[in-house]
Formats: C-alpha cells, structure tokens, sequence
DNA sequence: CTGTTAGCGCTTTCAT
DNA sequence: ATGAAAGCGCTAACAG
C-alpha cells in the first residue's frame, strides 16, 4: 500500500541503506546512484515514514515553541520570527506574500490595480508555484536534516498544559524547545518545570529561551533571552515623572507573573527614585490592579481606578493591549487622553502607533528576539556567555503622554 | 539510559503487551494490574516514545493547524480555539489565566491589588498547579489516545511552505491536519495541493478546511468550513451606498487569494445592484488597489488612491488590520474620519472597537469558526451536510463611516 | 562507495 | 485477562 524505502532501493536497484544515505544526504554516495535514487522516490512519490525515521535515529526533527496566547500578537510575533528561522528559508516570505501589481486572476476583469509600494514581484510567485508541483514531496524528502518542523502550542497561560505540551514534545523526542514569554513564578511550578527542562535536556532535546527569565538554580537550557522589563518599565515611569505626573495608576498583569512583577519592579524604582510615594486612594489601598493581558481587563481595571481616585493623572498599563482597554475606559469617563489623563503601555505592538493618540509605549524588539531564539534552536547561533542575554525595552515617548492638566 | 515499557513490565511484573494496553486503555485489563502498572509508571517516571509508538501503530497523536500569518490575530484567534478543542481542556482557561485579586507574591509586597471584575479565581490556579507536578509525565502517559498534540504551522502566505508543512505533516502521519484562511488561486498551486490532500486523506489524515472554500473538484477534506466572505462585503457596500456614498475607493488584498476575490466580488456585486459604476480615476483606472494584508499596504494603497481621487467620499479595506493604515494615511492627508472619508474593514478583529473612530466593518465568528473546525479534525462533531459550510459575516456599522461630505 | 545485519520501542494478532 | 512473538520502516555500525 504505501511506498516504503524499500521499495524505492528496489526500483533504483540499491540497498535501502544507501537510499537512506542520499535522503539524509549526511554520508557520501557516487553522483550516479544518488541520481538513480532520487529518480526513483520521485517517481514512487515516496515519503519518508517520519516515526520510523525518529525510532531508528533516536531524534527528530520537531521544534516545539510554547507560547501563552497565541492570539496575542506579542507571542506570534516572536513564534512567527523563530519559525521562520527554524522552517527553512524558501518560500520565507511573510509580510510581502502574494503582493501583486497586476489585477486580479479571473472574474476581476476591471481590476487595473497599482503596485501599492515596491513592485516588480509580480511574476515570482507564480514562477516559484509552478516549480511546487507533486514533486515537491520528492525534493522535501531529500533535503538533508536541516528540514526541521517548527510549531507552536498555545498553552493559553495554563501551567498544566505548558507542563503537557513538553511531555507530548519530550514523546516525540523534540530537536528543540522554545519558550515564549514571561513564566509563572508558582514553585511548585517553576519545581515541575525545572524537573521537565532537565529532561528534555538529557534528553538531548536543545531548551531555548525568549522573553523569559532563566529558572533559578537551573541550567537546562541552552540560553535564555531576557527582556529587559525592569528597565524599560523604569524609564517609562520616569517619562511621566519628568512630564510632572505624581498621581499614576498602574494596570497590572497578572500576578505571579515574571513578567507582571519585573514591571511593576521597575515603576516602583523610577518612583522610588524620584522620591515619589505609590498612589494610594483615599482608603490608603495602592492604584495598583492585577488582571489578565487583556484588553477588557484593562477597560475594567481603569474604571476601577479612576472611580477609586479621580484625581489620577496618568494609568500605566501592564502592556499595549491593556492600555487600549485603558483608553476606552478614560474616554468612556468623559476625559480627554492626554490633556485630562496620560496613558501608556508596553510592548510596542503594531497597533499601538496607529492609536489616537499614538500609544507611548516600550518597545521590546520582539521580532528579533524570536529570530535569534530560532537560530539558538536550530544551533545555529552560539549562546550568549553565561547562558543569558538580556534584551533592550527603549521607551517610545508619544502622544498618549503629556503634562497633567493641573502641574 | 532512558526508561522503556519492558522496564515498566519488568517493574509490573506483567508483559510489555499488558502495560500497553493499560497505558492505551483500549482493551480490558484487571483493576488490579492496572493499578500496579501505572504505580511502576510513576515510579520510573516512564514517558511514552512517540516514534516508536507510531511507528507500530501507524498513526500518531499530531494535528496540525496551517496559518498564513501566525502573527495576524485573525489567524492566531482560529488556531488558538481550534488547538484548545483538540488539545484537551483541562487547564483550558487561556482568557482568564493568571487572574487574580490578591497581591502579588514575593516582591510585590505592597500591592493590594483589588479584583478587576470576576474575582475569587485566587487559589484555584496554584491547587491545579501543585497536582500537576512530575507525576505529571505518568498522566499524560497514561491518557487514552485523546491526547493529541495540537501544533500551529506559520507558512507565512508562501505557498511552497504550505506544501511543505503538508508534506512534513504527512511525515509524521498526522491525525488531521486544519487549514486556515483563503487559498491561492494559482492553477499549479491548486493541482498540487489537491494531490497532496488527497494523499494526506488516503493515508487516514482527516484534512479540514477553514475560513476556506472547498477544493475545486476534490472531495479530500473531511469539511470545509467557509466564510460568507462575498455577502458580508455586500452588506458592506450596500452600507455605504446607503449613507449616500457613490465614490467608494477599495484596498484590496493580494490577488489570487480566495479571500481577496470574494470580497471584490461582493462589493462590486452591490455597486451593480445599486447600478453605481465602480470608481475611477481621472485616467480612467478603477480605483482598486491590491496589496498583502498589512497595515503598511493599507497606508500606502489609501495615500496613492487619495492622490489620484481626492473626491472619493469613502475607503474600504481589505480587512481591519489594511483599514487600521487607510485611516492613518485618510489623517495624514489632513481629512477627517468620517466626515471627510469614511473607512471600513472586515473582520473586526479586537482592536477594531477600540479604534478611534470605532471601526465600521463585518464581523466573522473566528472563534467559533476555530472550535468547529478543531471539533472536525477531532472528529467530535459531524461533518456539515455536502461537507461544506458556510459561516455567516454580520455587518457592523460603527463610527468610522457615516454620510459622505457633499451628500 | 555500497551492501548486510541488527535492532530502535512499541503495538498487536494469536494463543492460552 | 494476560503472555509470546512478529513486525512497523528506518538508521547505523560493520564489513567489504
């Protein structure tokens, strides 16, 4: 029924193991079998039986990237840039995919379209389509080991199925793992976890990781990208500082979060710093609001706070997403951002400029964070001395921000 | 080195055929054998060896979810609830994790955070998170097939890395695989990608489509779950027509794709109902624009189609993240938001409220959409009559499109 | 450079 | 209800 590397070995008179050589392309073989051979699995179609393929070899070619919400631009964003990494570079390209300057194919006859800004692909597309015909099984099934498998596994912010997901990736014997994003600081977890990252790692399975702190007390991974939170954070309370502000409310994320509390850590040491006491409410309760990454957390958390204490004269957010909740809320309130109320967020996502106004925000170089996590992935990269590598938040001053009404 | 079923057996004292079958938990085994097996599970701290396992049965626990764009919500939306139908629900509570009205640990010393709205979720996280410790492995372990694993492939719009996740799925014969968004219209593209469907379904992959028209002739995939993509952009139309408009500017998206089609075709179908000519310039040009589904295309396609129509009354876009540049660029120009120029998108994805004016556009059930299709790749839910169905797209009239200036 | 020979670790009849 | 045995399809020494 399916075609098998015998079979191909028979129709190219080899031994299986030489077919095995030339797919794997890891050991030499005269130019004349290799071409024998390839004709042969182009034309039995074959394809390789990937989990026979792993037993034998005792590896695989999967990469697993873990992300917290996948319908979070921050994690697709990085998951995007490591896949693409990892994924082979062909047909990489994303952002200009299927941009055109001629009309529309078919029924869009009267569609005289204008190249929007470079132009000139036009006809690339179509050429590289063409070479993808049902051969391309053949010429993926030769491609030496490099052809790896990217994918994500969205673990919705759930320790359980973090932990799941690196079994099911630890079953398949996973290349690699990449986790994304700011980790869960519960110590039965981060214990569990620690345990698991040891595994994969004996395992052989490489441990990579991007936007998130390296466990304490554990050396499994192969290197850790930090983002430098604490710092953009900082500097992004001292901008308010320097406009005047002294009454700020903070959004924040959920708690037990690294990456809630390295924000939070660097608001306070910008306020700490300038001598600034915390916000408080009249009851003496801190203007500080936990909440998910979410923006109708933050529409919630601003009302809240601004209830609380009217007299607030700027809401930082946990991160952009929060922060357009936060300006829903402000402007539900009847107040005018940023002449009654600054507000700010973190990340710098692509939306976050087309605001109105223009978010102020930190930005996190999210795209290159998770290309590099890719190349540690893929070996590709060497790791950062010590094994870590703290990334730069740059403040992004814009017009969400200004001077509180009453300075 | 690593432990295998024989060391479980032997730890058992049962045969290796026996701690299958309790760790597949399809056929009948004592209570109290099984009971032992899985102690020497947890014991060992076995953890399956997927390859092998997949290799004798001849199937594997993947699914694959195929995106154009990992980092575009649409795409992250369907993929993330399709992955939580398929990847099992127990700690399935991606939009709430990590919610909660306490302090935060450690550091945090003086945040009395206050609940944002639904509190009380406090404990409960860090009580799944303490059972979910090594032990962890033995569960997973020992979890009937259902336990799939979910994965995400970012082909980034090129069709050769579509092809090839295809391929590389089939490697692995994967469970199912779900195919996200429009599909390139390229008659090469289309022919191989039939092969390599029907191959993938011959092979007993479930093949389902979504937010994605059936394939021409092919009967490969399990169900196709399509967009009213045509009707939604009608009604679209048919708004603006309504509202006065008779010189309607469109950003469409890149050519070839069914999505961009279908929408072109919807819109046009209302301006030959309406018996309104479709804009164009003083050329003569029919003011459409093609360009990838970027904010970037959408601020330079509206720059370019104001400067060669500065009497059009109002833009469409191709969906809300193109709408997000026109109004950018609709602002740059000096114009007001809908005053001067009314915009519109399609999708509404979450931003889209939030934006300023609130976005006019077609609201598409992508999280349902997602589910549904995660639903069919499992098997859960019973294909569509015809295996086609087709998801209904509501018009949203909100504050970015209202009568034209000079009505 | 190529063929031979053993398994990799698990599932699954077929017995019992 | 459990055990024994035969592979699943491929890779990796080891010869030659």
């Amino acid at each position: 029924m399916t075609v098998t590397l015998s079979d191909v070995a028979a129709r190219a008179r080899v031994s299986p193991a030489t077919v095995s050589r030339v797919l794997n392309g890891n050991y030499p073989v005269a130019a004349a079998t290799r071409e024998r051979v390839l004709r042969a699995v182009d034309e039995l179609d074959y394809v390789l039986n990937g989990p026979a393929s792993s037993l034998a070899a005792a590896t695989s070619d999967l990469v697993g990237i873990l992300v917290n919400d996948i319908a979070d631009p921050f994690f697709g964003i990085m998951a995007g840039a490591a896949q693409t990494e990892i994924g082979g570079q062909e047909g990489a390209v994303a952002p200009e995919s299927g941009r055109q300057s001629t009309g529309a194919a078919g029924t869009a006859g009267g569609t005289a379209g204008t190249a929007t800004a470079t132009g000139g692909a036009a006809g690339s597309m179509a050429g590289t389509v063409g070479a993808a015909s049902p051969v391309g099984a053949g010429r993926v099934a030769g491609r030496a080991g490099s052809e790896k498998l990217a994918v994500v596994c969205n673990t919705g912010g759930s320790p359980e199925r973090e932990l799941t997901y690196l079994t099911l990736l630890q079953r398949q014997r996973a290349a690699a793992v990449v986790l994304t994003g700011g980790a869960l600081e519960d110590p039965g977890h981060i214990e569990a976890m620690t345990t698991k990252l040891a595994k994969l790692a004996d395992a052989g399975t490489r441990v990579v990781l991007c936007g998130r702190p390296p466990l304490p007390g554990s050396d499994a991974a192969v290197a850790a990208l930090a983002f430098d939170n604490r710092g953009g954070a900082r500097r992004l309370t001292e901008h308010l500082l320097a406009l005047g502000h002294r009454r700020i409310g903070y959004v924040a994320g959920p708690a037990e979060r690294t990456t809630t509390r390295h924000r939070l850590e660097g608001h306070r040491e910008a306020l700490a710093a300038a001598g600034v006491p915390e916000a408080r409410d009249a009851q003496g309760r801190p203007l500080t609001v936990h909440g998910p990454y979410t923006r109708d957390a933050g529409y919630t958390a601003t009302l809240e706070l601004l209830s609380r204490a009217p007299e607030l004269t700027a809401v930082v957010a946990a991160n952009d997403t929060v922060a357009l909740g936060a300006c829903a809320a402000v402007r539900e309130r009847g107040l005018r951002i940023p002449a009654d109320v600054s507000v700010a967020g973190f990340d710098d996502l692509p939306f976050s400029v087309d605001a109105v106004p223009a978010l102020t925000t930190v930005r996190l170089p999210l795209h290159e964070a998770g290309a590099r996590a890719g190349r540690l992935a893929m070996g590709t990269e060497a790791p950062p001395p010590g094994g870590v590598a703290t990334i730069g938040a740059e403040l992004k001053a814009r017009e969400s921000t200004a001077a509180p009404r009453q300075a």
